[in-house]
DNA sequence: CGAAGTTACGGATGCCGTAATGATG
DNA sequence: CATCATTACGGCATCCGTAACTTCG
């Protein structure tokens, strides 16, 4: 058994039982790989994909068994290059973190500003996608951590520590009817048609819950994965935003009037989600902590030795989490 | 990165690290398991072992890291093995159990006896050793299985599910003084010279403790591994003899008389432990089954779920173990 | 001087990749 | 007929093991 051969038939089975594309992803050749698979099915004594002529057309039992210890097994020396690389210097290396782009455009800078000033030999890569993209990345390897509202908990390859908590503001062109009221409710909000987040984006899931709670079914005229656009048509007359507290921007947003919504939806929380099992280096762990904020909640060590997501969860029950207000500035 | 190297690695660290002495555990050259670690720590870009010139002289804070990782990452392959030959025939395979003497003579008997009619392809081997010795075979992978009553809970890699408990029974020669007295005290035992196992073996603590506890100090004349051995002395006359209930055969042993001891004596518990991650095959944890014999006790299945001792302790906090009274007799 | 680890070098195994083959839809 | 896995085969890297070397106790 070599840990190759792991790697050959675990990249297999993620790439749908195609050993071209896993050869392709590996770069290397069909032939080496077939070859390889079958000296270790050979080796073990049992059939790991099931094969229709020459076409593979599933796993057996025992090859998702097997294929699923053998990502443990890479997953463990993947820890073990991490770790040589963390005494070796634990100052230089990678971090890459799949995100949103309300995460990346209104909560990052600030964060990631203060960690490259600490830790300039570290080669950040941030990645933007879907949430469902992003807990994927995280899940199979492809970055070290996620960072999202909704979604994340979908995998449960992921280890998922709340952060932070955040709730909407209604945006209006100044002079907008909704700005003279004195106190908004959710039907002031439904009267108008709206604009805001796609499905399955940044909390969209509690929005909707308010207002159907409500009995209310407010027309969404546009939806974008992304609060500058929104607030784009928000400026154009199209209908009345609904975004993030923290992607208003006070001094770039002054043409528009950000009315807090707290009242009228719950509170979202934003978490940062890791790959059950990897090691985190200990920049990884900085970037945790500076992300997270929270400096008296459950510290980040102890996170992390946790090694089930309900574990992380009642570490978590009786902590109120900092809220998100508006746009963060970025220091220096 | 090559799992030999993590194979090499790992054995020189069990082997004191003497290079010498891994190569002939393993059946190869030192030469070459030398070059393999000196490419292994190359690639890592950390030395694992510290040198003194040409002699091993310790290992890196990284090197006892790595090398503790290593082992995880052999485990799991040995688990993917055990898996294929788990599909592949799951009714052939290995077991071996390490143990003391007490309970290969006289506990395992009947239950090996019914094991290999049920498994008749399931080659069985039994070592013998010390209790130490024992935990260390199973938390090292030598051993599939620890079964003893003392010190196994030495080792954090083992996990231990407890199976039984037993006490002792006092043992005289026929006419002895002892055998007419009505009911026996710790003084009375304790005025003779006493013939016992040996420090470290079958419960001996918790004899020695009921002792000291009730202020006495007898003389312990004799002391041996093994029921047989005691009671061959106490045949001679040299002591009363103190020795598990189990390892009194009421048919061979007639010309001695077993006074039953419970109340002078904390129940022993003991216990079959296995090394913490491995994979079980289902024929063993049908041995544990049938070592364990509590049926109306959680189960064997949820033992197996357990990653710490102090869930499966938990587990039995409620449980009242059956109790191994005298020699059980082999059955068919 | 003996024991132990590292370096040198020859041999063989095994892995990889191109090309050909067989099977599938 | 196009795609894909498997087989055939040649080249090359790697790994192993014997032997010489070096260093430490």
């Amino acid at each position: 058994m070599k840990l190759q051969q792991l790697r050959y038939i675990w990249e297999v089975s993620r790439q749908n039982l195609s050993v071209s594309a896993a050869a392709q992803h590996l770069f290397t050749s069909q032939s080496g790989m077939s070859k390889q698979i079958l000296a270790l099915e050979e080796e073990l004594g049992v059939k790991i994909f099931m094969r229709n002529g020459k076409h593979l057309a599933g796993m057996t039992e025992a090859g998702q068994a097997i294929v699923a210890m053998a990502g443990e097994v890479l997953q463990k020396t993947e820890n073990i290059a991490r770790l040589a690389a963390e005494f070796c210097d634990e100052s230089s290396g990678s971090l890459v973190i799949a995100t949103t782009h309300t995460q990346s455009r209104y909560v990052l800078p600030p964060v990631i500003s203060a960690f490259i000033g600490k830790y300039p030999d570290v080669s950040l890569q941030l990645h933007q996608g879907t949430p469902l993209q992003i807990a994927e990345m995280a899940a199979k390897g492809a970055a070290d951590f996620a960072i999202a509202t909704e979604a994340i908990d979908k995998f449960s390859d992921l280890l998922m520590m709340p952060c932070y908590r955040w709730n909407r503001s209604v945006l209006v062109p100044r002079g907008h009817p909704l700005a003279q009221l004195e106190k908004l409710t959710l039907a002031d909000v439904a009267a108008y048609p709206l604009v805001t987040y796609v499905v399955g984006f940044t909390g969209r899931a509690r929005l909707d819950l308010a207002f159907s709670n409500a009995g209310l079914s407010p027309r969404v005229v546009f939806t974008a994965v992304d609060a500058d656009v929104i607030k784009t048509y928000v400026r154009l007359g199209l209908g009345v935003g609904i975004i993030a507290n923290m992607a208003y921007d006070p001094l770039r947003d002054d043409d528009l009037v950000a009315l807090n919504a707290n009242a009228l939806f719950d509170y979202s929380i934003t978490r940062i989600g890791f790959r059950r099992g990897t090691l985190l280096r200990a920049y990884m762990i900085e970037f945790m902590r500076m992300f997270a904020g929270h400096q008296s909640a459950p510290s980040v060590e102890q996170v992390i030795q946790c090694h089930n997501q309900s574990e992380i969860d009642s570490l978590f029950s009786d902590t109120v989490l900092p809220e998100l207000h508006s746009m963060p500035t970025v220091t220096r």
